[in-house]
DNA sequence: CAAATAGTTGAACAATCATTCAACTGTTCA
DNA sequence: TGAACAGTTGAATGATTGTTCAACTATTTG
């Protein structure tokens, strides 16, 4: 029997493990979980939103407030407030012309002291 | 007295709390510590590193298998198993020509669970 | 030794994303 | 009413980053 030349696939490989593959297969969250926790994690991902989140956690603050605190310009605060506001991690409310900004709930706080911990541990080991 | 064309701060802001600046300001972690921790979500932040990551919470794997697994070459399995190695999120052990990865420790399965705990919650409320 | 295969590596490319800039809305207050 | 200011928005820009491609190393095996 010959071999036609069909298009190779994209793992030019001769599977070592199968068992394995298959029972890590059938144990893997979807898809689509994985893309929502990839964007969760995506929000933490960049300090700037993490100084807001921080600074959040200490008290209600305006975007003027979390301008001169982070030395950055309102618009890019404000940009990525609506980041954070877009996933439910902070919330606001008006007064006059000034919003005031707080967290949303305590994921925030539990998230960011796990993944504090971790890089602490990891400032210790080396 | 006049006043003078200066340049401008970055926040053409009335700061509006001075107080609460203040206060928030004594309090903020240093914006090296908050490098890091941006730095340790990111390694997360990416789908396809989560992939790699739940796949060896069940099992250690060579390349070969979780690229078959996931449908992706063994190059790019290669390069994210290396940021995930830089970081000390896996370790790898050599056999012959096959090398076998696995999680190095059970930060990656408690900081998973934290973030996978919100997004589950988000689906509920939508 | 030579062929085959596991895995790595670096450059190139495309997509993503944070910041900037300028223009804009809306509210206060004189 | 109009000036001043808080905040938002969209387009442009530059940096970062995930994947691809091709070439490479290293180990096994015939």
């Amino acid at each position: 029997m010959k071999f036609y030349d069909i298009e190779l696939d994209r793992t030019d490989c001769t599977v070592i493990h199968q068992e394995v593959v298959d029972a890590v297969r059938e144990k893997m969250p979807d898809d689509d979980l994985l893309l929502d926790l990839a964007d969760c994690f995506k929000l933490f991902s960049d300090s700037t939103r993490l100084k807001i989140l921080y600074a959040l956690m200490e008290a209600e603050m305006c975007v003027c407030d979390i301008s001169v605190l982070l030395g950055m310009t309102k618009s890019s605060v404000s940009h990525q407030l609506r980041v954070l506001k877009q996933s439910n991690l902070v919330k606001y409310r008006k007064a006059g012309r000034v919003i005031y900004y707080s967290l949303a709930d305590d994921h925030v706080r539990t998230i960011c002291r796990m993944g504090m911990e971790h890089v602490r541990e990891d400032e210790i080991e080396n």
